[in-house]
DNA sequence: ATAGTCGGTTCCATTTTGGAACCTGTCAAG
DNA sequence: CTTGACAGGTTCCAAAATGGAACCGACTAT
């Protein structure tokens, strides 16, 4: 399987990695939200290759995840703003961060603190139910086809395999 | 920066990356919270190659997120079974699931529903502040470097910069 | 005239990947 | 005893991606 086979699959997270699915993409994309939008930026904070990003944010300017922005003409310069469905990224990068703080820290603890100003505390990321606001454990939830993929993507008797586990 | 660098560096996503920041890795990982276990299992659902399967279990079992486990002797065969550091990965694949369902489905929609048990109803993840249970917005979230790393991590001007964005 | 800035592109050597074939124990059937 | 199958790899080679450095083009500042 090729990288745009990965959009063609019926998986919303194949689908996903054929956009944010590798470690320089992730990095771009940390940097925008902390509100880096240049070259020069990017290639100093991160220390990437400037093929490699430039082949990056062509990629992510194409997928719709950050807009290009002219700051001047002549000649003509342009930022990577995150869009719309690049915020809404930040759930995920989140929950990265948060699995990074708590399983690859060591004795000095995390190199950043996350403050939520709307309460004022020190925090961390959790994911909850929609519907009800309950943390999500990985067996409560249900995985239901749809009708048009029936029997394709689960594996065959999938409970029973949940519920060894 | 190369792989081996990226555990390095004092950033939470770029150590988490370290890990599971590979297209394959995230897909087996999929397949691992759908109860996939064995290695021609992974080969035959995922169409990936044996060489890099072999490789990212291997990885995957050094960093602690997959456990071997024999389940015969005479041959010796070992399954791959998410540890509890494993198991934390969820909320990061769900949450990259949930970007995907919105921004890389067509027409016909998630290729997969997700229904919470626990309260019955269609669902999908979302990342809450751990301390008042409000959804998180980047902004609202101030980023504080740990006391060691002060002023290393953070852009200058960082607050201004999130201002105009 | 010279240097500097920004955002790239080009070139080449090194890594990583895809794809297929091969190897090692073990069991079961003919 | 030979054959075949199975699980879980390893080996080999060609193709693709990456790292590193140099170069380019359109300006601006001195």
């Amino acid at each position: 399987m090729r990288w745009e086979e990965l959009e063609q699959q019926p998986c919303s997270l194949a689908r996903t990695l054929s956009v944010v699915g590798d470690r320089w993409t992730l990095l771009v994309l940390r940097e925008s939200f902390l509100g880096i939008r240049r070259f020069d930026a990017f290639e100093k904070r991160l220390g990437i290759t400037r093929h490699v990003l430039a082949d990056r944010l062509k990629k992510l300017a194409e997928a719709g995840v950050l807009d290009k922005v002219a700051y001047q003409q002549r000649p003509l310069r342009e930022e990577y703003c995150l869009s719309a469905k690049g915020r809404d990224l930040y759930p995920a990068i989140m929950a990265l961060v948060n699995w990074g703080d708590r399983h690859m820290s060591g004795a000095e603890g995390a190199p950043i603190r996350h403050i939520h100003r709307t309460c004022g505390q020190p925090m961390h990321g959790v994911l909850v139910c929609s519907d009800c606001g309950e943390p999500l454990q990985p067996r409560d939830v249900q995985l239901v086809e749809a009708p048009a993929l029936k029997g394709q993507l689960l594996p065959a008797h999938w409970h029973q395999l949940l519920d060894q586990g």
